[in-house]
DNA sequence: GCGTAGAAAAGGAAAAATTCCTAAGATTTA
DNA sequence: TAAATCTTAGGAATTTTTCCTTTTCTACGC
């Protein structure tokens, strides 16, 4: 039986060698090309023809949601693991939604890793225990269907504004003009019908996105 | 020349596992021990003497920070160093407040882990390249120690503001003049060292004032 | 009693941020 | 192919913030 083919993309060094050190012990997978930057690894998706492709969702540049976007863009087909920290239904819901297959958290037991790649790359579905659950029930506040609704850019500054960044810093960070972050920054105050940035941090708290 | 002992503590598997590949070139470290959250970790400690404990900040139960606390309460010289997903001053200032010997982030390049671990066993400090710039003087008590000593009106007006009210409209509440609050506004920022209000309506969360 | 300190309130001017409108390119969808 | 949406950002007007300063009042110590 040919080994599963496995592209990486995760920008922690620490975090690439533990899923390494992990999957040493199944013979049957292997970790054929590694990226720390979701545009490095749309190109290398295309490259190396990976049978499944582990991400993480938050990383610099265009991000973990773009990057799914992108490969399946390129390819319908891709089979795609979230492999992430956050366990909130709203990135959950989001990570599917950009065409992951599959959404396993970094809490979860290391046997999964394999049992979910094995799962992707026969062509299932994989969510991990629990996580399902959280979306279904997921109670659908008004706030929690405008923030589903924002698009991919809107979502990165909504989230960096509710942290508690301002404008200046989140343009470097996300190598944007200023211009454009404060018209976001506006635009995102306006959907969720708030006046100021305390608010729209209370909010990111409530739907689950940000801790204290 | 006798090994550096590490004990490791991290809820996730992936990033243990990583730890422990990263560290096999170095030949003059060793983990002998292990946990996954802060109560055993602390536990591990005692019966262990490591030299160095290791441990990330977000973790389930009674979290990073306590764990450090706990930790130095009941042994005063222990070395800690922290290695967290978080870059923010916020998150280095509380640890080095809390204990702390050392910081660095998931992001740093694989080399800088053995640097830190012998930094740290020599008795040194080490706080990551570019994470000490923004350090101010802001743990959890100097909040509740700042906001102690505002005026009456300092603190009426932090509260609305971390509520999310807007300055024309707490003018409006308190009957004072726009300029007044906004002038007070300021000074409140700058007392508690954040730039946004978002940062400040998280403070007041933490430090109790306001729920969600 | 009188000076000092500190709160409270707010004005003025300059700097910075926000809002609103507009527009172009890119891409997706119908 | 046309319509819709997303991303990016400029311009202008407006609003907010910042920093510095001033006035008034109260309390506290000597």
């Amino acid at each position: 039986m040919p080994k599963i083919k496995i592209l990486l993309i995760d920008d922690h060094a620490v975090v690439r060698a533990g899923f390494k050190l992990l999957l040493t012990t199944y013979a049957n997978i292997e970790i054929i090309a590694e990226a720390t930057r979701g545009e490095q690894g749309i190109q290398l998706s295309q490259q190396y023809q990976p049978d499944v492709i582990v991400l993480d969702l938050s990383m610099p540049g265009i991000g973990g949601l773009e990057t799914i976007k992108r490969i399946i863009q390129r390819d319908e087909d891709a089979k795609i693991l979230v492999f992430s920290v956050h366990d909130e239904p709203v990135y959950v819901n989001r990570a599917l939604n950009a065409g992951a297959k599959g959404y396993i958290t970094k809490n979860s037991a290391p046997t999964i890793l394999p049992e979910a790649i094995e799962f992707i790359q026969q062509g299932k579905n994989y969510v991990e225990e629990g996580l399902l659950k959280a979306i279904s029930s997921s109670s659908d506040s008004d706030y929690q269907k405008t923030i589903q609704s924002f698009s991919p850019r809107e979502f990165d500054i909504f989230r960096l504004l509710a942290k508690g960044l301002v404008t200046r810093k989140i343009a470097q960070e996300l190598c944007l003009g200023y211009k454009t972050v404060a018209n976001y920054a506006t635009q995102i105050k306006k959907k969720l019908h708030v006046s100021s940035l305390a608010e729209l941090a209370h909010i990111a708290v409530i739907v689950g996105i940000m801790k204290h």
